[in-house]
DNA sequence: TAATGGGGGTTTTTT
DNA sequence: ACCCCCATTA
């Protein structure tokens, strides 16, 4: 039972089996944030609360499940899989799937991802007559980011292209006209993007009766990760507790490092203000970091203007740990040496390479360390950046998901039509032109398609004919059919085009294999396909498998993704200015500050050794010895080092080159001088 | 008129 | 991987 839980101390036990006021936990890194959720859960189930009736958002499906199977291996017999969980989009997504009709939505709406929604803004953006290559008008990228950020944190457009683009902000018109453009298209297309998702579970809750049904559903609303709720966030939560109080929120705003996405660490330092009678419980004992860490740690708070909320404690001595140290290298070259040389001298102590993550703050800034991992055949494996779901063939496989239920998806037409050889964006426009029906709207329904389809197929080379017709027929539903098969058949069609188009077309095709499996057990392709985007594969790894045979392997991640875990030996990259702080942000203080945080979090991942690497030199373009000086970040203020060891590594590589400049020698003199003696 | 392939330069962070 | 630009091909 809960009582027995030895492991908890005071204030983790107090917030566990809280009652059922608004509760506020502040956790720091290492205080023990998770084991207190999991213990929350398990108290409440304990005390019969039915599992379907607790509703745990978390940041990332992967620390929904881990605290799940936490109290699973706790209690075995509890019925603990039947908690309802995942990110606030997934659960938008089951919400809004479920209850369709009630928010005016079809059942087989699609789901675009960040980057078919910045495909769409481009295309609604050409059909609106507005070129992009003038100067001054956001590039697709930009544009999304700006619409992300203007629905999710509610505020004027105009204002948020004063504050993020004032390089552009006179061309507010024109990107509003897009916006409102780039709404009604996806309504017409049957298409929710991310931040939809959000919208629409938003309108859900905030109704006066479709809210108190949907916050009906669950006795308890747990979050975590609240320092990275952003406006629309609060207000779905908000909505969903208006007629009850059994909410808890954990979060640390030393760690909040989302703003990007509209995200502020107000709402939890303000959550007073949103949730009457909201009691809150600081939890700053941290058991992950030796003292020395936490030192580090600390000495980077005290740096924060506005100071964080919980200074760290020590619990115990952490056993076996080195001195945090500050390593400056020659270059970004002998940085990777460096640190590959400093991850096999840890492994030589018994130090797992599982256990050793090497962290950035951008996800290139582990090129060139790839490389030389490759070279020594150390392996390893990455989160953060690119992910196998970016990859053109698994985007091509899901448009074909949605398309197969919902046949005015424009988007995937687009796409799909341009895998054939032959034809690009101008015959693809044309062929979904001659789709259309009077009213210029796609038919509702494969039938009508396979109506007009010869028609479309003017459009498409001759040779390519056979092969898109082929595709067609794949993607219309046949009666009695499973979601698999026709997944496959759907697979099939498009084999051959991805078997022309790719040299490595083998390992693509394992990986559509992998997508058609995932079928399996749902009743709609387009669901298979929103869920595979909602759910990505978080590592280069996930997908197709770790790396290389071996059971170890490095982790490689950038800060962001590293974000909730824990490691003993954390290796931190390019800590130098306008890499670590990123110049991107350093436009506002704010930028400035959530950089920190992120400097914070990324110190605070290790448990007994941290380094920090500061190359001295930057090299620009391959082509001569263009380069630059760089500064150490400016996080490691005096203060700061204070608590680092600092270390001057030469590389052997920079002395010889140094040789170069020496005075020469007379070689041939000096050697045949010696020689002459011998005859 | 379109598609395609090559080359050069860049890339913040994620659901 | 993306974007942009340019030359070549169908």
């Amino acid at each position: 039972m809960f009582a027995a839980r030895t492991d908890l101390n005071d204030r983790q036990r107090e917030a566990a089996s809280f009652g059922d006021q608004p509760l506020r936990v502040i956790a720091g890194p290492g205080t023990g944030k998770t084991t207190t959720l999991t213990a929350r859960v398990e108290y409440l189930l304990d005390s019969g609360i039915d599992p379907e009736r607790i509703l745990l958002l978390t940041f990332t499906r992967r620390s929904a499940r881990e605290i799940l199977n936490r109290v699973h291996a706790i209690r075995a017999n509890a019925h603990v899989h039947r908690v309802s969980g995942g990110t606030f989009h997934s659960v938008a997504h089951h919400t809004l799937r479920r209850h369709h009709t009630v928010v005016g939505l079809s059942d087989c709406f699609g789901v675009l991802d960040q980057s078919d929604a910045a495909d769409l803004l481009d295309l609604v953006r050409s059909d609106l007559g507005i070129v992009s290559n003038e100067r001054r008008l956001p590039k697709k990228n930009t544009l999304a980011a700006l619409y992300s950020r203007t629905v999710n944190t509610g505020e004027a457009l105009s204002d948020i292209m004063a504050e993020h683009t004032p390089w552009c902000a006179d061309r507010r018109d024109q990107v509003g006209h897009i916006f409102s453009a780039f709404v009604a298209r996806k309504r017409a297309l049957g298409l929710l993007d991310f931040d939809d998702l959000l919208l629409y579970w938003r309108a859900a809750v905030e109704d006066e009766t479709v809210g108190k049904k949907l916050g009906a559903v669950f006795d308890h609303v747990l979050v975590d990760e609240f320092q990275d709720v952003n406006k629309l966030q609060l207000d779905i939560l908000m909505g969903l507790r208006r007629c009850d109080s059994r909410l808890t929120m954990v979060g640390d705003d030393a760690q909040a490092i989302y703003g990007f996405r509209g995200a502020s660490p107000r709402f939890l330092l303000d959550a007073q203000d949103y949730f009457a009678g909201l009691v809150t419980i600081t939890l700053n004992v941290n058991y992950r970091s030796s003292g020395a860490i936490l030192k580090v740690a600390n000495a980077l708070g005290a740096d924060a203007p506005e100071g964080f909320c919980a200074t760290l404690r020590e619990d115990k001595p952490v056993l076996g740990a080195s001195a945090p140290r500050l390593v400056h290298c020659a270059d970004e070259r002998h940085q990777s040496e460096v640190v590959a040389d400093r991850v096999l001298e840890l492994y030589e102590e018994g130090v797992a390479l599982q256990n050793q993550a090497v962290l950035f703050r951008a996800s290139h800034h582990s090129a060139d360390l790839e490389i030389e991992l490759s070279r020594r055949r150390i392996p390893f494996i990455k989160y953060g950046g690119l992910r196998y779901l970016e990859a053109a063939h698994v985007k091509d496989l899901l448009a074909a998901f949605r398309l197969a239920d919902n046949p005015r998806d424009e988007m995937a037409w687009f796409r799909l039509l341009q895998l054939m050889p032959g034809v690009g964006p101008a015959r693809a426009r044309r062929a979904i032109d001659a789709l259309r029906d009077g009213d210029k709207s796609l038919p509702l329904s494969f039938e009508d398609i396979q109506g007009r389809w010869p028609e479309a197929l003017d459009h498409v080379p001759l040779d390519t004919r056979d092969g898109s017709t082929r595709l067609i027929d794949a993607l219309t539903p046949r009666a009695h059919e499973s979601p698999m098969t026709h997944a496959q058949r759907i697979c099939d069609a498009i084999a051959p085009f991805i078997v022309a188009s790719y040299e490595d077309a083998v390992a693509r095709l394992e990986d559509l294999g992998a997508l058609v499996l995932a079928c399996g057990d749902t009743t709609r392709l387009s669901d298979v396909a929103a869920e595979q985007v909602l759910e990505a594969p978080t590592s280069t790894g996930d997908f197709a498998g770790p790396p290389m045979v071996d059971e170890d392997w490095l982790v490689l991640s950038t800060v962001h993704s590293a974000k909730g875990l824990e490691f003993d030996a954390v290796h931190l990259i390019h800590a130098a200015d306008g890499n670590f702080p990123s110049d991107m942000a350093l436009g506002s203080p704010e930028g400035l500050e959530e950089e920190r945080r992120l400097f914070y979090v990324a110190v605070t991942r290790a448990r007994r050794h941290l380094d920090v690497y500061v190359p001295l030199r930057y090299h620009h373009h391959r082509v001569r010895d263009e380069h630059s000086w760089a500064q150490p970040s400016r996080f490691l203020s005096d203060a700061v080092r204070q608590t680092l060891e600092e270390q001057l590594h030469t590389s052997p590589r920079i002395e010889a080159a140094k040789l170069t400049a020496l005075a020469p020698i007379a070689g041939p003199a000096l050697v045949e001088g010696r020689l002459s003696k011998l005859w």
